[in-house]
RNA sequence: CGGAGUGUAGCGCAGUCUGGUAGCGCACCUGGUUUGGGACCAGGGGGUCGAAGGUUCGAGUCCUUUCACUCCGACCA
């Protein structure tokens, strides 16, 4: 490709609500364009190339591990999800609109119910599983708040796989190769990244695992240990029972006049304790469909925090909000001063796991001004682990110290079951001609949001440098000064045998100066460049290493199998 | 949805307080010079100043309403 002939609107100037690099150098180097500033994005040809190619590499390797690629349709009738019940539960981002005749619809976030509808009406046997059926399609999510370019926008690319199987024993075999599958995906695009544990979130089922690129700008906080493989996302990390040195408070069971202490640090100084004897104890407001929402009461040691994630799937919301003091004191609550004992019926109590059993603790005395002390939590409370995982705690696993990390969600992958299957009737007949639901898994990629995983881990103060694997053209010739007939005629020569050599190369065939194509080239970050200049005088031209910036001198007769055998 | 802010040329911004010819840089077009780090000179095109209503002889500027977007918090590939 000619770079005279090529759309590549570069600037040097930044936009102002980009922040992130890869935001800042996809509309820099004229790979992105933003449409209207909400989330939406075209892409312009360098980006199209991109996005190909990384397409490309994921479809390969699905391909490899006998996954059949299908497109399903992007508009999708509002009654399968009325099927699955994610109608309601999914909430705003599901976009949802009417046609001419009144029927409603929705654009996709995600196609389980398209691929199971899909699937029960095409297979019937046990002998047509397992099937792995998988598609890379656009994907529109209503975010409350898109930002960060393609990090987090609207309408995105996302690889959507669902595996159908006879039973959990093969759809664990699949979940495993999609693991080991993904691995080679985001290996071979240069990625550096970490498997960990995961929530399942919205999609629902059990077991599921996310595939984090590390970045420090990452959204997502995730915990690894520095002792083994472990690592999970802050949601769904564990770690080994806390310990706690300090002496247990020996306080007999009393109440106590705690007028100014209603924080954890007040109390833990008013009674010269450790915060690991008091039991912190959060109010939220849990809400579920139909409008329908319920004040729950978390209880945790008063060392701990809150996990809302975790909170809200043991108590089985859609989502937990702040609750204000009004509303509480309105249930028959004392804000600062609750405690997980006798609260009124209609409020849920839900006590963290490590509680269990603990005794000598100091809690809220339902009072305002009072604390009591000498409490033991026993019986059949709600226990659920809802604490989140701090740095510095122990490696459930082996031990070891556990530390946070940020990381960009590229990937995730699902052991669903029968959660979609069942409700959706996708029923298979086994050997005894008996109908059982299919088990199922899904996997998932975000392509479009790989392209700024990529970036955000390959980038200099200059502009992008894309890996091997994802770069829109593998080498760039400039021409320094296309005046100079020597420079241009040799930058023909060399294009022309590197294009039929099979080699993708952009020539910089423009007017323009050196210093504004250097910047140009710096910016789009193409691997590797071939600059033949001012030493072709003395028979040289150079090749550069986009990484770095490293510069190599290669006499002008020799550059082209020079450049294959560097390239190929 | 809560808090903060911004809407003026394709992009980045000034002008708004104190009403009076709509400006600057980048980009773009023409001609010329220049060619190893985002060149220079000369000329040129491009705007219902987010929208609606009001005050006024006159509104980018003042008043009212409204919409959009951005940034900070809770969702997700």
């Amino acid at each position: 490709m000619r770079f005279s002939r090529l759309l590549v609107p570069t600037t040097k100037e930044t936009p102002n609500d980009a922040t992130l690099a890869s935001h800042i150098f996809l509309i820099r180097g004229g790979f992105i364009q933003s449409v209207g500033g909400s989330g939406l994005y075209n892409f312009l040809p360098l980006g199209k190339k991109v996005l190909d190619r990384v397409r490309g590499v994921v479809k390969e390797e699905l391909d490899n591990a006998g996954c059949q690629e299908v497109s399903l349709s992007f508009v999708t009738p509002a009654s399968l999800w009325e099927e699955s019940g994610r109608y309601e539960k999914y909430g705003k981002e599901l976009l949802r609109f009417k046609d001419r005749k009144d029927n409603e619809f929705v654009l996709g976030p995600t196609h389980e119910e398209m691929m199971v509808n899909l699937v029960r009406q095409s297979v019937k046997s046990y002998k047509q599983l397992p099937l792995n059926l998988y598609q890379i399609n656009l994907k529109f999510r209503d975010e409350i708040r898109p930002r960060f370019g393609l990090m987090r926008g609207r309408e995105f690319l996302m690889k959507d796989g669902y595996s159908f199987h006879t039973d959990e024993a093969d759809m664990k075999r699949e979940f495993n190769l999609m693991e080991e599958t993904y691995k080679k995906i985001f290996t071979r695009l240069g990625l550096e990244f970490r498997v960990v544990e995961a929530d399942s979130g919205a999609i629902g089922g059990s077991g599921s695992k996310e595939f984090m690129v590390l970045a420090d700008s990452g959204e997502d906080t995730i915990v690894v240990c520095d002792g083994c493989d472990y690592g999970a996302n802050i949601e769904a990390a564990v770690r080994q029972e806390k310990q706690c040195d300090a002496p247990a408070p020996q306080l007999g069971s009393e109440k106590v006049h705690t007028p100014d202490a209603s924080t954890m640090e007040e109390l833990a100084s008013f009674f010269n304790v450790d915060p690991f004897y008091l039991v912190k104890t959060v109010a939220m407001r849990a809400l579920y469909d139909e409008g329908k929402s319920q004040i729950v009461l978390f209880a945790l040691r008063g060392s701990d925090e809150l996990q809302e994630v975790k909170a809200c799937n043991a108590v089985d919301a859609n989502e937990l909000v702040e609750v204000s003091e009004e509303e509480l004191e309105a249930a028959g609550l004392v804000p600062g001063f609750m405690a997980p004992f006798d609260t009124p019926k209609e409020v849920r109590v839900v006590v963290d796991t490590t509680l269990k059993g603990a005794t000598h603790l100091i809690c809220g005395a339902n009072e305002k001004g009072y604390h009591t002390t000498g409490n033991t939590i026993e019986g059949d409370f709600a226990y659920h682990d809802i604490v989140a995982v701090q740095e510095g705690d122990a490696c459930a696993k082996c031990g070891g110290t556990l530390r946070y990390t940020k990381g960009i969600e590229a990937g995730h992958i699902f052991q669903l079951g029968t959660r979609y299957s069942e409700p959706l009737g996708c029923t298979f007949l086994d050997e005894n001609g008996k109908a059982k639901p299919m088990v199922m898994g899904t996997y998932g990629i975000g392509v479009s949001r790989l392209l700024a995983a990529i970036i955000e881990q390959h980038h200099d103060e200059k502009g992008c440098i894309w890996t091997k694997e994802s770069a829109p053209f593998d080498l760039y010739i400039m021409v320094s000064n296309i005046k100079d007939e020597a420079q241009l005629a040799l930058g023909e020569e060399v294009y022309e045998a590197l294009q039929s050599a099979g080699i993708d190369v952009l020539f910089d065939d423009r007017k323009d100066r050196f210093g504004a194509k250097m910047k140009d080239y710096e910016l789009i970050g193409i691997p590797h460049a071939v600059i033949i200049g001012k030493k072709l005088s003395d028979g040289l031209v150079e090749f550069v290493t986009r990484e770095g910036m490293v510069k190599e001198e290669v006499p002008s007769e020799e550059i082209v199998s020079f450049i294959r055998e560097r390239l190929c």
